[in-house]
DNA sequence: GGAAGCATGTAAAGTGTTACATGATTTT
DNA sequence: AAAATCATGTAACACTTTACATGCTTCC
């Protein structure tokens, strides 16, 4: 059984201490893991039982009252393949899908004025990311920092001054359109 | 038929002159615009032939000898939906999967050491990416800019000035956490 | 003459999303 | 008492990728 990325984002956050398959499910929306790796329960759930079977993972019941609850933990074979994934030399590059930015390689065939709105939903769209990674993603990292995790707060990071500056860029364009309209 | 996003990318291809199937797969892939939209021939096909039988495109016979060609071109209809998408006011959060992300949000699981080993080749990876975007996309953007499309080459600008932040972003981090484990 | 590129497609497998189903506990 | 949240899962559908199939043209 070859692993696939989602598989090491659950050995990674099992590893963590996020042991459910629900806790992970909301640990990865409250700190916005979805931006950059997103997934559902209908898929959490059966890689969690496929790890289990190919002895990646163990569990223990868990429950919370007459509430069942699972408390996965890594077996020695799960510890060697999320540390030798972390290890791989190979990064494949990312994917992206953004419709914003397909719109704006077509915005040629609009009017001129209808393109500058388009500029300007694209900047409120950034500016909003920007705020959301700003007020509610770094807090949560900052947070992870004091209690010893050092790296999550940088990816919130990186996010959110993605966006600052994709703001700035889009202004600029936004500027220039005017420019080139009225001057 | 609703239309979905790689119907647009088709319509806005066709409309810009790139006419057959082979020649949008092309074209994607030399502009590049795999980057924000990626897509195959099993996709591309098939949905022609899909948008056709809705009545947005039409074809000719475009034979070259006797190699077959089609030469694909845009109904009235196929006109208005590429025209009010371009104009919705909606525009979907963009999707982002990145290994290289994930891996990094997971670093605290590495000795530091081997975690700083991570995002050298993180480094390594976005100078890659910037020198792509600066030598091979953006000259054909600017190319396409002196043709008369302004669009095009901007979304090659923030490609290209995404990676090269990202690059500094990255050498920053590698310094700090050098400093954290020497000093 | 062979390799690379042009050109259109299909089949099968793999991956991902949406909707549904069930039931307990906590909060309002 | 109702609504929200906790908790685990399945089924159906939609989408994407990989591999294959076919045949012509241009370049070396």
């Amino acid at each position: 059984m070859a692993l696939k990325t989602s598989s090491y984002l659950i050995l990674g956050l099992i590893r963590g201490g996020v042991t459910s398959g629900y806790a992970i499910k909301r640990f990865i929306e409250q700190q916005r893991m979805e931006v950059f790796w997103a997934t559902t329960f209908a898929q959490i759930y059966p890689e969690l039982a496929d790890l289990e079977d190919s002895g990646y993972l163990r569990h223990e019941d868990d429950p919370h009252g007459a509430r069942q609850r699972r408390a996965y933990s890594l077996s020695a074979k799960g510890e060697r393949a999320l540390l030798s994934w972390l290890r791989r030399s190979r990064i494949p590059t990312m994917e992206l899908r953004d419709e914003g930015l397909l719109r704006l390689a077509f915005a040629d065939h609009l009017p001129r004025e209808d393109a500058i709105v388009l500029v300007q939903r694209l900047r409120t769209r950034a500016e909003e990311a920007e705020r959301e990674f700003r007020e509610e993603i770094l807090p949560i990292g900052e947070a992870l920092r004091s209690a010893g995790l050092r790296f999550p707060v940088e990816v919130g990071r990186m996010g959110a001054s993605y966006y600052a500056w994709s703001v700035e860029h889009l202004r600029r364009l936004e500027e220039d359109l005017r420019e080139e309209l009225d001057g």
